[in-house]
DNA sequence: CATTTAATTCTATATTTTTAGAAATATGAA
DNA sequence: TTCATATTTCTAAAAATATAGAATTAAATG
């Protein structure tokens, strides 16, 4: 994984905005319907371009920087292409960010990571 | 602050390679010769320059745009003007994301905020 | 197989960002 | 005041990114 293109993929304004809404629901507890799993995978393309009034051929531009990135990952389910927040991907940056912060200073940007922290998230490179 | 303006800060190879030679750099004890302070007040415009080997007109440029974007500071010394690590810059943008990606999960990020953050970072804003 | 739907890729254009030389500014020294 | 030095701003050109309509692909259904 690399770090600028990371932090490109969220430097923008729309991508941002896809990012923290997926961040949002992803994961998070789902009324689901009969024999519903209980757990949100994610946002299709058309609801996130719904939601946020993008385009689609422009939302589907954003989506492949984040995915590429390695900040969202899709699934397609039938028609369907479901987009959800890339966990091991989000701790990759934010390790990237702390570590090179902080090494041996978390006074410095105010985090700390736990001792497991490396056991979890792939590396990332300047 | 503005979330965008600061990933987009950090979201380029020299800028990132000045970041972190700054975020080092600063703060670190020192030698510091005859009556010296002890601690580094960070590397004037003309060392970063050498060390990257960016010409002086573009690195200007960057570190422009660090500044303005908080995660830098500037402090003129006779015909240096000497850059530095923003502390509370730097912690603000680390608190946007881990906010943003943890609101109460931070299983999904890998770290969480200690209960005092809040009193030390000024606010950002996506 | 024809049709419908969801989404992507293709394409051209518009916008933004990066680059770096030349000119200008700020400071200190002779 | 003149000169030297560090750095910035000005400028124009080059490179990269974003936008969105049109064409295309993928999957499901009648």
């Amino acid at each position: 994984m690399d770090a600028v293109e990371a932090l490109s993929a969220l430097a923008q304004e729309t991508r941002l905005a896809v990012f923290r809404l997926l961040v949002r629901e992803s994961g998070e507890r789902v009324a689901g319907g009969a024999g519903g799993e209980g757990y949100s995978e994610g946002l299709c393309a058309g609801v996130i371009a719904e939601q946020l009034e993008v385009p689609p051929a422009t939302l589907s531009f954003h989506l492949a920087k984040l995915e590429h990135a390695g900040l969202i990952k899709a699934q397609r389910k039938s028609l369907n292409i479901f987009y959800s927040a890339d966990h091991p991907g989000i701790r990759s940056l934010l390790g990237f960010l702390i570590e090179d912060c902080c090494r041996g200073r978390p006074e410095l940007c105010g985090v700390r990571l736990p001792e497991t922290f490396h056991e979890s998230s792939p590396e990332i490179s300047p």
